[in-house]
DNA sequence: TTACATTTTAATCAAATGATTAAAATGAAT
DNA sequence: ATTCATTTTAATCATTTGATTAAAATGTAA
């Protein structure tokens, strides 16, 4: 088992003082491209050189700074994860926020999250699934999500009959469903409906109302 | 554009009478392999190496039945899509159901469907994406489910005030996202809660109970 | 300039991979 | 038994692909 020790490799090549604010340095440019294609097409079907053409280096770059297609796959990983992950304790462990608030701002924040990078949801579901211990277990977030302030409300709410004492893990799989789902099956529903991609996410961005308003509903089910 | 003609190639091989009841045919046993490695790893990621010794047959068998691994891949995927949408008509255009009897139908149906085959929701899923218009165009699913009894039920409650005036997609959103998302996420929340997989699947088993009645509740929102 | 480290290139490797071929084995019909 | 089509095997191809190497280019400090 390797542990990554560089998450930003930058510091090993080149002088802090070199690397001025011309344009994109190499390294940025090679992982802003492997960001791209590895978020659109996974690691099995993105080749060494969709990424080097991409970023338009040659393609021992990659292998310069990189070492690997693995070592350079899970930065990338490491960071979407990261910056995805980092909203949820944020905003679920905030004492000054009832349930209701921070399921709204829960929502409003990921699907404006998806919708900036519509391949950002497969690429994530898929990288876990393809493996699942790997990278999860780094990110810490099961022990920070256990002990939030939105777990203790949640189980003061059942206490109190406010809430149906349904196991939390379905409060927390509807509240990701309605809003990861429409971005992993755009594509389906797209061309089983005819909706074109624009319009299926103007239809989306109406879920920031909807959501938390079904969500509530469906809290009010015994 | 090529035109897939042979769904089954068996009779291309294999004269009637000479293929009995014995053991699987070969071309049975490939595609099984084919069928198990494919729904698991995807296209990309599958070797034709892995399909043959899955299958227990020489590499060239595979090419010999089915020509490439391309055409193997779009055989297991048709058949797949087609036994996946078979239900949809079915449920859905029924003259004799409700809507709230249609849904409690679709969820039972499909909750059965995704738990036999834990594979099956990313596949699809994954598959459409990386080629929308190659297989789904094929089911010609959209203008059944466009003309179904269900939708014309839908539009009439809407009329009637029975139903909220929301665009039809969210409701078929929201009943797919509950049914389908905890397959196509279970590693995931898996490794962050430490809910082991079996336990998962039988609190999803709860759900054909409980999706009803949250979909059900979502459509008193107004 | 010279010296030196860093960055980039072109050429190449070795392994993996999809596919083919020619020959052998198998089994059914005559 | 002989014939013949079908099925299976072993060997091999041609490409693709991840990675390396040695040399060239670039830039920086002395």
């Amino acid at each position: 088992m390797e542990i990554l020790i560089y998450l930003c490799t930058e510091q090993q090549h080149k002088a802090p003082f070199t690397m001025l604010d011309k344009e994109l340095s190499t390294e940025q440019k090679i992982k802003e491209a492997a960001r791209q294609v590895f978020l659109s097409k996974g690691f099995a079907a993105t080749k060494t050189r969709d990424i080097s053409e991409a970023a338009d280096i040659n393609l021992a770059l990659l292998n310069y700074y990189f070492r690997s297609k693995k070592k350079l796959f899970d930065i990338i990983m490491i960071e979407t994860l990261q910056s995805f992950s980092s909203g949820v304790i944020v905003i679920f462990d905030d004492e000054r926020t009832t349930i209701k608030e921070k399921v709204s701002l829960f929502v409003n924040h990921y699907i404006d999250l998806l919708t900036q990078n519509q391949n950002v949801a497969p690429f994530i579901l898929n990288a876990v699934r393809d493996n699942p211990n790997e990278y999860i277990s780094r990110i810490g977030i099961l022990d920070k999500v256990k002990k939030s302030v939105f777990i203790q409300q949640f189980q003061e709410a059942i206490t109190k009959n406010e809430v149906p004492p349904i196991n939390p893990v379905h409060f927390i799989l509807n509240l990701m469903s309605l809003i990861v789902f429409p971005f992993i099956a755009q594509p389906m529903i797209s061309v089983i409906s005819g909706i074109p991609k624009e319009s299926f996410f103007e239809i989306v961005q109406e879920r920031k109302r909807l959501v938390p308003l079904w969500i509530e509903a469906m809290l009010s089910v015994k």
